[in-house]
DNA sequence: GAATCGTGGGA
DNA sequence: TTCCCAAGATT
């Protein structure tokens, strides 16, 4: 039994023949207005579908069609995806964010190379089940790849469904959701529903817009409760507002004499999970306590013994416990200007500290990290997933050491060594 | 049910 | 500048 399963009595009286009227509609103005040359239109199949719709989640379609044409060209079937290194894959994702969806999506093609012969199962059901897919990306590519009937419910079909049955509240709450889910599988047809899932995100997309909807044009303008009442704005309900807290780390950017930098890779858990990225010291929730840790070294060098505050925690000790480890000598460090980068939940002030060193350490087994060289760490090429952070990191150092920086002149210098 | 998980573009 | 949020899923 479908946990989607449509009640029997959903589709009664009235309400069928609105259902009915509804996706005619859309679907005639797809023919004639909808997008089809999207890239992931071209030479449909299951794998492009599902590559397509796990970049789009939460990812506009402009910033996902260069990943796509990267992606599909390094990994043109789902063998290839499977038998590939996850390393490789997350490198083809960086920058997309979210990374769970690469991790999941190599985990999936495995899964669907081993447990299922190397074709994706045919059920809404089933699909689910695939890490990664949930409901509205398994009907997608029930959808639109292998022709089945299946409704669907993301971004722009929650818009125009919240404004067409004035649906109010935040869609992220479990009762609005319920409610959308319902009419979405009312009025989903059962003839040519590939046609009317690509119809609805087109309407979403191109008509049925977050702000200035362009509802003359639109095909469902005469059943629209939004648009009668002129409340179009007002669907669907917006997300309550928080304060994002702000987090501070500081960046070891350690450089060998022979150009190479020293990156570790993350734990496969947690923000930018299996990402290779600078060792980071110092995190705290705390800003002052952050700003008193980086700025101890040179604010007293001559009285750091005196210093009260000087007790083994602050950026030189960091230093240095990092340099023992990695049988690193110091040529000379430099304070980079800190900058913020912004999460969907925190803000992250990034302090990088670039140590140059005298000797050029040995790897060492044990440990995560590797040295590289710093002229192909751009992505996809670097073979490495890098977070948005790090890629600007090393490409500025990859400039010749901040040259062109314009707040070069705000730098804080150490004196050497430490 | 509430948190977590990225990044860049547009208003 | 600041805020919102885009083809959501997972824990």
């Amino acid at each position: 039994m479908s946990k989607y399963l449509k009640k029997s009595d959903k589709n009664t009286n009235t309400s069928a023949l609105i259902s009915v009227n509804f996706s005619e509609r859309v679907l005639e103005w797809f023919y004639q207005y909808g997008r089809k040359d999207l890239p992931w239109q071209k030479n449909i199949t299951p794998y492009r579908v599902w590559i397509s719709e796990i970049m789009l989640q939460q990812t506009q379609v402009a910033t996902v069609i260069p990943y796509f044409e990267r992606f599909m060209k390094r990994f043109p079937t789902l063998k290839a995806l499977a038998q590939a290194p996850v390393d490789d894959v997350l490198s083809h994702w960086s920058g997309l964010g979210y990374y769970a969806r690469a991790r999941n999506l190599h985990k999936c093609a495995i899964t669907v190379f081993t447990e299922h012969k190397g074709k994706f199962p045919h059920t809404v059901d089933q699909l689910a089940e695939l890490p990664g897919i949930g409901r509205s990306t398994a009907g997608a590519i029930a959808s639109i790849s292998m022709g089945l009937n299946a409704p669907i419910l993301d971004g722009n079909v929650k818009r125009v469904l919240a404004r067409h049955f004035a649906i109010g509240g935040w869609p992220g709450k479990t009762e609005v959701l319920n409610q959308l889910w319902q009419v979405a599988e009312a009025h989903t047809p059962a003839d040519n529903c590939n046609h009317y899932t690509q119809a609805m995100m087109d309407l979403g997309a191109t008509l049925c817009t977050r702000t200035k909807p362009n509802c003359q044009a639109c095909p469902l303008v005469e059943t629209c409760v939004a648009f009668k009442e002129n409340r179009q704005l007002e669907f669907p309900g917006k997300k309550p507002k928080t304060q994002k807290p702000t987090k501070y780390t500081a960046m070891l950017m350690f450089i060998n004499q022979n150009g190479e930098v020293y990156l570790q890779q993350r734990p496969s858990h947690g923000i930018w999970g299996g990402l290779w990225s600078f060792p980071e010291v110092l995190q705290s929730d705390d800003q002052t306590v952050f700003e008193q840790a980086i700025t101890e070294n040179n604010s007293d060098k001559n009285n750091s013994k005196n210093n009260a505050n000087n007790n083994g925690n602050d950026l030189s000790a960091a230093i240095h416990k990092h340099c023992s480890t990695l049988n690193a000598h110091i040529k000379s460090q430099q304070l980079w200007p800190s900058f913020i980068h912004t999460f969907s939940h925190y803000h992250l002030h990034i302090q990088p500290v670039l140590i140059t060193l005298a000797n050029n350490p040995a790897h060492i087994a044990e440990q995560s990290g590797q040295w590289l060289t710093l002229n192909n760490q751009t992505n996809p090429e670097s073979g490495l997933g890098l977070a948005a952070p790090v890629t600007k990191l090393l490409k500025q150092l990859g400039d010749g050491n901040n040259n062109g920086n314009e707040h070069l002149g705000t730098l804080n210098l150490f004196d050497e060594p430490v």
